[in-house]
DNA sequence: AATCTCCATGTGATATTATAACATTGCAAG
DNA sequence: CTTGCAATGTTATAATATCACATGGAGATT
């Protein structure tokens, strides 16, 4: 089993940082403003590219390159793990999609317009992931390095806890 | 290969948070710390244990768990990965290492004294690993989690960069 | 002291995540 | 055309992590 057993977060008006909306809409959203980014900037958002960053978007949550892999096998791809890798790799450099390090698997970017140091919050329960901004090497943390001579080049930031919707189901 | 072929970040007084200190000293005090904790806690610091810690105390970088089980199994333990990522886990749970989730690899803590939420600066050259506090609940992140109904139980900070030595290097 | 129980350890097997290396294809610049 | 280059396909393997079950040792109970 490769395949997350666990239910997605929510249905189809799902959570998109936990918050309400209209999900087909914001796949097809992003998935144009990254054509347009890639048109502009000489970038080729290939089929395998394309098809990865559709099976994310139509999740708001973490999936392993190995059920990604799965997927693209099913539509038809190649079906060994370089072929989503590379994939991962060329749409996390561009910033489509991020890489979650506490669960070594990726979501897609909710403003992917451009560049931006992101932050997350995973809930544990469902896995479900919401994106935000962070600005940490402004904060303490900036502070800190600065004083021990540290240059910052890049962020993780993940917090994990309960979900809104998983906290309820928990209440109850 | 299992074990990193870089060099470590420094020698014999090495540096701690990328600052000058003796090193033997800390090693010690963390160890006495780290006992005194576990008697008054009724933990158990073991042979295999106490030796991961002493292993990491002597690193200020990340091992991975298979560099650890190496050391081990030269040091006459079990060389089986569940005998390294047990002490690993337990040394984790109370704080006396932590994970860093950027690397898949661990450090030791530098102030096990009591509970702590980490920051971590990581040398991408030199793979020194320098730790801070952080407050992330509470700056903006806590925020929009609060207005998202996000409960934070455990965050990961991780900044990656280039540190002071190797910065120096680097401008020669 | 015998035995019981629990926790830690040892060990073999296997799952999961990720990369190396090289062949093939297809498109575009010259 | 053809040459070059980037993307993809495919095989193999490396690196990280867990499962399951057997063994052993320290303190508690009888």
């Amino acid at each position: 089993m490769t395949r997350d057993p666990r239910p997605a977060p929510s249905e189809s008006p799902a959570t998109l940082g936990f918050q309400k909306h209209v999900h087909e809409v914001c796949v097809e959203q992003v998935l144009a403003i990254a054509e347009t980014r890639c048109a502009r900037e000489g970038l080729r958002l290939t089929p395998v590219r394309r098809k990865v960053l559709e099976l994310l978007l139509h999740q708001h949550r973490a999936l392993g390159a190995y059920a990604i892999l799965d997927m693209l096998r099913e539509a038809g791809f190649g079906s060994q793990p370089p072929v989503a890798y590379r994939a991962l790799d060329f749409l996390a450099e561009h910033g489509f999609v991020h890489k979650i390090e506490r669960l070594n698997a990726f979501v897609a970017c909710v403003h992917p317009e451009e560049a931006h140091s992101p932050a997350f919050m995973i809930c544990r329960i469902c896995d479900a992931v919401a994106e935000t901004r962070s600005a940490p090497a402004k904060g303490a943390l900036g502070i800190v390095a600065r004083a021990a001579g540290f240059q910052i080049e890049r962020t993780v930031v993940e917090a994990e806890g309960v979900c809104p919707a998983c906290a309820e189901q928990a209440a109850s």
